[in-house]
DNA sequence: CTCCCGATTTGATTCAAATCAAGCCGGATC
DNA sequence: GATCCGGCTTGATTTGAATCAAATCGGGAG
């Protein structure tokens, strides 16, 4: 067996592992260019719970793939407000805000005992030169980010408590789907704290919210983990929980 | 004069109107490139105040470079709530959000008489595989895109409404500034009711802000026209106005 | 098993901003 | 100049979520 069809099934072992395949990286690649992809790419590291991948202003060296586990992303102001501006599962592309200014432009910490790939940036950016679907990937990769930053914006924007949890769980419920699991129980890796942090709220009231939507029978909670009893009364929760009314 | 320096002289010509060089896509090309990027280019599209450039849901068929005047972007979600995401500025690239599902994400609408550069996407993403300086060009504007939406998220998370009107007031300056105008004074073209929107709030209380902050001394406020002065006051209330203190 | 400590929940109170309701421009029209 | 109208401001009131304070839970160490 070539040497190029043994990187590739080693990466196919590792992406397998570590997310679906049309959330990495190496989609609609040859078995070459995988190949190559594979040479840059440092499989597997381990980030235990609380350990920062990277932290805003470092020197952006390298982006990462989630392959197991949970992190979340946070920027800070310079005052020192900090603002949680995601959470990130396996498949997903950390570290792409910072290609600007070649630094990155939040902190990465592992909500529980995650892997990563590293992919080093000065070669991967080499690299796209020469391969145009990874470089579509990518930009759509990116593209795809800014759109949910901007789903974010309204949810912190225009909802009021309830739907902004009830927003939360919906996404995290639709990328576990994505992801080939089961709806629910969607597992809550990060704290209340950072929950309440993501959301734009205080944890007392993300405790009250979660609270009434277990009174009202949507959910059930135990502790970090989730029961969607009924996901279209979420759905719905997660858009009419809106103060300011589609009146302008 | 070869045919490449003549269409270089139109580009340049039209940029120094459209916007300045720095923030424009053609950057870092040799003229040869820069001609061949001219060639894909629609220069000088004008949209009247309150005329969208595109609609959410419509199919991407160009991204679009702010030449002179003001838009907004905005995005809906399935239930009708409407939050702006950006007001945008010559230079600015808009549309890119929209790639990865090849449909546009936001709506674009002009706030006052604008010009646009409307660049078919399928014709450029075919380019950018030649032109490698043009992609890398094209990947930090989508990155400083990422990293300013982190930023408003910052905002909405955050801030009071005094942080949030402050930050808004600070940002239009510094955009001001970064095209080489004076700091003050910031021209708001968009109205009241826009402004709200953007940084989640009710029209009254950005009425109330805008007093409050030239009771105090630090903008005077005529119209849509917002005189600076004190800039240094205006981005300690940008940051210390807000609610929900350092600790977690 | 018991103690301890951080995380979470629950309750009471306060407060910032939304809502409700007039009033006030300033420019366009007649 | 008088009238109209949309956009903006101002004031009074309400309210949702923050804040303050305390109790409870659960897991780890001894």
């Amino acid at each position: 067996m070539p040497a190029t069809f043994r990187h590739l099934d080693d990466m196919q072992q590792a992406c397998s592992q570590c997310s679906l395949a049309r959330l990495c990286l190496p989609c609609g690649l040859g078995a070459d260019d995988v190949a190559r992809l594979e040479k840059l790419v440092d499989v597997g590291r381990k980030f235990a719970r609380n350990v920062p991948l990277f932290t805003q202003g470092d020197r952006l060296t390298a982006i990462y793939v989630v392959g197991s586990g949970a992190l979340k992303t946070s920027t800070m102001s310079a005052d020192g407000l900090e603002q949680i501006t995601g959470f990130h599962y396996p498949g997903d592309l950390l570290g792409l805000d910072g290609v600007a200014a070649m630094e990155h432009r939040c902190s990465a910490t592992a909500l529980e005992d995650s892997a990563v790939c590293r992919i080093p940036f000065e070669r991967l950016d080499a690299l796209l030169d020469d391969l145009p679907s990874l470089r579509r990937r990518l930009m759509r990769l990116m593209s795809q980010a800014l759109s949910e930053d901007d789903q974010l914006l309204l949810t912190l924007g225009r909802k009021n408590s309830e739907g902004r949890i009830a927003s939360l769980l919906v996404s995290l419920a639709s990328r576990r789907e994505m992801r080939g699991m089961s709806l629910s129980p969607v597992h809550l890796s990060m704290k209340r704290t950072d929950l309440a942090n993501y959301l734009g709220m205080r944890i007392e009231t993300v405790s009250r919210v979660l609270r009434r939507l277990q009174e009202s029978g949507i959910i059930c909670v135990h502790r970090s983990l989730v029961d969607i009893l009924d996901f279209d009364a979420l759905q719905t929760w997660s858009s009419c929980g809106a103060w300011v009314g589609d009146r302008e």
